[in-house]
DNA sequence: TTTCGCGTTGACAACGCTGTCATTCGCATC
DNA sequence: GATGCGAATGACAGCGTTGTCAACGCGAAA
């Protein structure tokens, strides 16, 4: 086992003092060069990493990134996370995971502490963290950078990214409608989650462009659980005069309905067609597949990183908004009869 | 906003030195009850919290735990990922998540950036990453501890945890013959993933243990993949004589078969029994739920995390073993005529 | 009473890097 | 030739903890 380069072991090397070392790793100005080469050299002779401690100690730049979340839907955390990582790697940044009871009390305490301790550089809040005043408070207070991933409320001055959720489920009740659905059974996400309330505007704008008037019994609360995904699909296959179609507001609860029908005997798509939102891999392990709408969770993970480490002095994006699309698969077709 | 406490604050407050207050901080011995009480009401007061950067400098505990994971099945590393988090909050450790290709040349380069970079306290090896020699020579040389998951070979000294793969796929087995099954379709999981060969093996043992001769025709390579699934559920449901029952290696491929079945108009389980392995969402929301086992992924990597932060002067465990179950489900059936 | 030992406490250096500021050097300008 | 100026470089202090070691106080043993 060979002992772990330091920062002086290299600087010998190159003939320099650890100063110019620290300059060229940190890609600072005012080094020439030749210097520089000599000094990149030596590091990878010596394959030399610097200490994220000790950079973190002496000066602002943390280079960690913490993730926060709560609830954990697997897919949708995996794929911020992947998202995120690989924007991470690229920079030389690493991400710190940590989960949240957004229903504790003391949130606003343990979020204090995460931050004061281990001097994040920024922080990624997922729903339903990003819209808790206590949070987000904390974080001003131990003045942290964050970004916020699909807020239900915008907040100025604080950055976010998200997809146009009212727009991408109008586009999906657009499509049901388009195939010549009349009656399109709605099951909404979980109230804290702002995406929930978009989309389900979404839904009711298609409706009232195509003149179908809102029948409120068709609307159904879920939780963007399977469990809670069943019961409103039971509930929906049970009424007198069932849907001809259902949009969930994500796979999970899709796959719920699409278990449902099997239990009542309906053929999905041409009893009933169905339609998730999130594009998840359950969508496509389900039988028939599910027609959902792709968000691009790993791009806007990224884009959360970029945000996040982009030096203050260049032009500071707030807000971005990445594109949804359309992903038709079998569940979905013209009704029949 | 307020200024962040440091230790000297603290220190001034309980009227003590700031050496006092890292002993209480880090619980170690010689400080009397009464100053002991002084410092922590201190502490709660200012709501002082250690810097993690400072500690990981100044000690050899670095309260930083690495979890590296290649190819993600969103649902394992998520369970993964939620155990250890667990236990890393409880007893004040941090989780740095890091992706890595385990088809990289520079594998044992990227570790060793890795941990000499973050001075980890130590490492989460999952499959199957937990297998390659670059990871674990890498590991060993910058004098890192490490836990794998679910490995492949044993390693002397290598501490490990895992389920009895072997077992839970030879209780699997034997379940479907005691149901009446004598055809039993097999698909193997991932070759590269330890776990894989252990089920073959245990598949393998409870057919001789029945007295029933392997039928090499009826086991099929695939990879954890759903599509992988699909491939070899195609080969296996359109060969002259097909199976009563598959039994796939974990439940995205089980999933598959379920869904080829539809295709070829099987119904299940009356036509054809199928098991997965995992007990993963996938498992609860195909229709009909899937005959699966569990394995408690987020037991598993709790346990590995006590493992890493146990102090070196307790007993030290090597291995741990956890226990599986069987989750019957609507999937399986005694066959039909 | 003196001595010893142990439980308790604090002063100070060190961890490996970056920020600040001083210094040097080469070159253009007057 | 003297002067000024910016680019290049280095010396050194400090970031907030913990490890080391010395010092102190108090009760038990001699």
């Amino acid at each position: 086992m060979h002992k772990k380069a330091s920062i002086h072991d290299v600087a010998e090397r190159a003939g320099v003092s650890i100063k110019t070392v620290s300059r060229v790793l940190n890609r600072e100005p005012n080094v020439s060069q030749a210097t520089r080469t000599r000094v990149m050299t030596a590091v990878e002779d010596l394959s030399y990493r610097p200490n994220l401690f000790a950079r973190g100690l002496a000066s602002v730049r943390s280079f960690l990134i913490g993730l926060l979340y709560d609830n954990p839907s697997a897919s949708y955390v995996a794929g911020l996370q992947f998202g995120a990582l690989g924007r991470c790697r690229n920079e030389g940044y690493h991400l710190i995971v940590e989960v949240l009871d957004s229903k504790d009390l003391n949130l606003g305490k343990a979020v204090h502490s995460l931050v004061t301790e281990s001097v994040l550089h920024g922080v990624i809040l997922t729903p339903p963290l990003c819209d808790s005043p206590a949070v987000l408070e904390a974080l001003r207070d131990a003045d942290t950078r964050f970004v916020r991933i699909a807020p239900a409320r915008h907040i100025a001055e604080a950055p976010e990214v998200s997809i146009d959720d009212r727009q991408a489920a109008h586009d999906m009740t657009a499509y049901l409608i388009g195939l010549g659905h009349r009656r399109i059974g709605f099951i909404k996400g979980h109230p804290d989650h702002g995406a929930s309330h978009a989309r389900f505007d979404g839904y009711c704008a298609a409706l009232r462009e195509a003149g179908i008037s809102l029948d409120e019994s068709l609307c159904l609360q879920g939780f963007f659980s399977y469990q809670s995904g069943m019961e409103a699909a039971e509930r929906l296959l049970t009424a007198t005069e069932r849907p001809s179609a259902i949009f969930a507001s994500n796979d999970d609860m899709a796959a719920a309905v699409l278990a449902a029908s099997q239990k009542y005997d309906l053929r999905v798509p041409s009893d009933l067609s169905v339609a998730g939102f999130d594009d998840s891999l359950v969508s496509q392990v389900v039988w028939p597949r599910l027609t959902t709408c792709r968000q691009p969770i790993a791009d806007m993970a990224a884009a959360a990183v970029s945000m996040l480490i982009q030096r203050p002095s260049e032009a500071v994006v707030t807000a971005r908004r990445l594109e949804h699309e359309l992903v038709i698969r079998e569940s979905t077709a013209p009704p029949e009869g």
